[in-house]
Parts: C-alpha cells; structure tokens; sequence
DNA sequence: ATTCACGGTGAACGGCGTTTACTTTTTGAA
DNA sequence: TTCAAAAAGTAAACGCCGTTCACCGTGAAT
C-alpha cells in the first residue's frame, strides 16, 4: 500500500478536480439544464469524449456535486449548534441553518431531490444509508430530537425517528417552498436583508411548539 | 357572440383535447422526461410540427397539464373537509387529502415545484395569482387558518398569511418526502396499506399542534 | 371563382448524452 | 534504453430532443 500516489494518479486527480471545479461552478449558476458535457468539456479544453475517461455518466458526475454540497450542509448544520446553548434556541438555529443552506445553492438543493423516483433509493436501516452525507443529515436530525424527548422538552411518547422525519419534511417543505416562490413577499430578503429570516424562525417557532410536551 | 362554436372550432378544440388526453397520460407514468413531442405525435399519428398549431412550446403544454392538476387537488381538499366535523379533524383530514392527491401524481405534484426557479413567478397580492389553482389552494388554506385562529383553537397571536405559508411548506415537504424516498419504511405503504397514512396523520397532528392555544 | 387563413407535413437546425474506433502519450518492466 | 501495453485524448457518428421553415392541400369567405 502506497503511502504517497504515483505521478499518474495525480495528475489523474487533478484533471480530475478540474472537471469538477467547472462543474460546480456552472452548475451553481445554472444548474442541471444549464450544465452540458459538451460545456463542460469546452470549457477546460477537452474533447466531450475525456470527460468519460473520468465519470461514468453525467448523472454520476452531477451526484459527486450534490454529495458535496450534503457535506457542505451538514458541516453548516453542526458548527451553527453550540452545544452551550438552550436546547430550544439550538433546535431553532439548526432548522434555520438547514434552510439558510439549501437557499444558499438553490440548484444543488433542488437537484437532490427531484429528478427520477427511484423505488431502489437509499432505503433507512440499509447498510450504507448512514455513509452517505444526507444519511448523516439524518442521523444529527435523528439525535436532537432524541435529546428533546429525554430532556422531557418534547413529548415523551414521541417516536424519535418518525419525528425526525416529520421535522425534516416540514425544513425541507420550506427551503423548497423559498426555492421556487422567491418572489413571495415572506421568502424575499427585503430591504434590510430580514423578512426571509423572521419567517424562517417563525416556521422553526411553530415545528418545536409542536413537538414540546405541555408544560 | 355566438352561442355555439363553428365545426372548425369544434374540430380544433377536438384534436386539441386528444393532445392532452395523449399527453396526459404519458406524464403520469413517465414524468416531464419521458413527455416528448416527437412520441407525442407518434401516439396521435401527427407529425410534430403540428403540434406547434396547438401549443406554442413543450413547457405550455406542460403547464395546461399541471394546471388541471391543480384543479383535481384544489377539489380533493374541497370535498374532503365537512364542515360539520370539529375543526382540529376537519384540518387534519385536510392536510391528508393534499398529500394523498400529491402522492397519486408524483410527476405532476413534483413538476409543478421544480423546474427553473422564476424570480417573476406569481407574486402574491398581484391580480392573477387568485385566479391560478395554485393561488386557489393557498386561500382556502388560509380561509382554515383564520377560523381556527379566530375559533380560539390556534393562538391568537398568529398572522393567517404567514401561518398558512408555514402550514403549506410543512404539507408540501411531506408529499415530497414521500414522493422522493417511497422506499422509507415510514413512507412505504406496508402489508396492510397502512404505514404511510399513519405518517401523515402523524405529521397532520405535529402542526396542528404547533398552532393550538396553549390551554 | 378566387382568394386566403388554417391545418398538416418533411426536412432541417442546433443542441444533447453517449459510444466507437482511432491516435497519441505515458508508463513500467525487460 | 527499448518496447509493448495501458491510459489519455480525440473526431465522428448515433439517436435522441425541441423547434422552425418552406411548402402544400383544403375549406370557408368574399
């Protein structure tokens, strides 16, 4: 086992990287539509043929964006929890995270979950569900909550995994919701940069009061 | 005016219906992607020039089928909701009916909230908006948020518009979640054709309760 | 009877993802 | 250093796609 890789592999690598870094970019921009392999290849000077020396398919390509982007998103999630915090405040602040994220790169967003329905799809318990970033999105969602429940700041008859999921959908609903209806007067950043934000925390107000066992 | 239309007219809207009719149901089982003009005309014997004498592109075509979507999702909720049962069910049942209708058209439910993201899109409070179904959808939902506000069953505190907002992404990301990962165990309809609608009573119950009064 | 708009068509344009056959470059062992 | 084999890169094509254009027939209105 090579502690160090061989010249071939790195330059493998960075080509590599650079087919990537002009996808990003262009994806970012214009998304799944705008984002043509014929482009791509355009664009670092390669013939549309080389790309497929590095990626199987442009749908393989495009997934290595949006694992990326998960792992983007899940590192945002959790430096914006401290731990010091009261759990209500850090329950808030991560849904608002989460959106504030997804928004951040509508198209990587929106692109992981439309497309296709595959029936197939990582399925929950499956090994290898938890290895991919939006498995571990789940698993952090999965254990706030638990922590709720013991805490007894959440109902204690909650089932932490069903509420996970329904607190997932109800984040996921408004970061979709801000993606495609921008121009809606509580999703537009207005002129001091604060509508968006006051409406995000008020959905996050309303998801925990739903779940808070009453006191 | 007249009355009745010419038979030039009757035959227009005819081969206009049978494009739909065609149309329709090749989007349900294949989505947006497996839509193409060129199949389409095959499967009504045209060429595809000529549904350009119906439809002025690909994407209005589309748009008429999500339209009529919205239609039969605007009447589910419509006719599912009693107005003599309590008010906690009846908003229940209503949450349900949109998910349920959701879920029977994953690619028109799913169409209708991806695609390119308009910053034009229809504002809300623009003259136009009310009149789409989606717009339809949205002042029904709120019509129910209001009652329940001024019922003294939610907060009193809560603004109709924004909790409406709050309560569609919340449903919204439900039936997307549903649609996007069917292979969820919460979400898969079991052996007894009943997990998934468990899940949406179960997520039903979570926001209404986010909106009840403390009492 | 003669327009003339309308419905319908075949062929093409430019784009797409992908594959194939081919040449060039790089590599690693003899 | 030589040389065969593996890898990198390419031009051209295949079969799709949405859309447009020039053209032709038909039927209704003047």
């Amino acid at each position: 086992m090579e502690l160090t890789e061989t010249p071939a592999e790195r330059r493998r690598h960075r080509v590599r990287a650079r087919i990537l870094k002009a996808a990003e970019r262009v994806f970012a921009e214009e998304g799944n539509e705008g984002l043509s392999i014929r482009r791509l290849a355009d664009e670092i000077d390669y013939s549309p043929a080389a790309i497929y020396k590095y990626f199987e398919s442009k749908e393989t390509l495009v997934d290595e964006l949006k694992e990326s982007f998960f792992e983007r998103l899940l590192q945002n999630v959790h430096t914006s929890v401290d731990a010091s915090t009261p759990f209500e405040e850090r329950a808030r602040k991560c849904v608002a995270a989460y959106i504030r994220t997804a928004v951040e790169k509508p198209h990587h967003y929106a692109a992981a979950f439309s497309g296709p329905f595959r029936s197939e799809g990582p399925t929950e318990g499956d090994p290898g569900f938890e290895t991919t970033q939006k498995g571990q999105a789940f698993v952090v969602l999965s254990g706030m909550v638990n922590e709720g429940i013991q805490s007894g700041a959440f109902r204690h008859e909650l089932d932490a995994s069903l509420t996970a999921k329904s607190l997932w959908a109800s984040m996921h609903g408004l970061a979709m919701m801000i993606l495609h209806m921008p121009s809606y007067p509580s999703f537009r950043v207005d002129q001091y940069g604060m509508s968006r934000d006051v409406f995000i925390n008020f959905h996050a107000d309303n998801l925990v009061r739903g779940l808070e066992a009453n006191q």
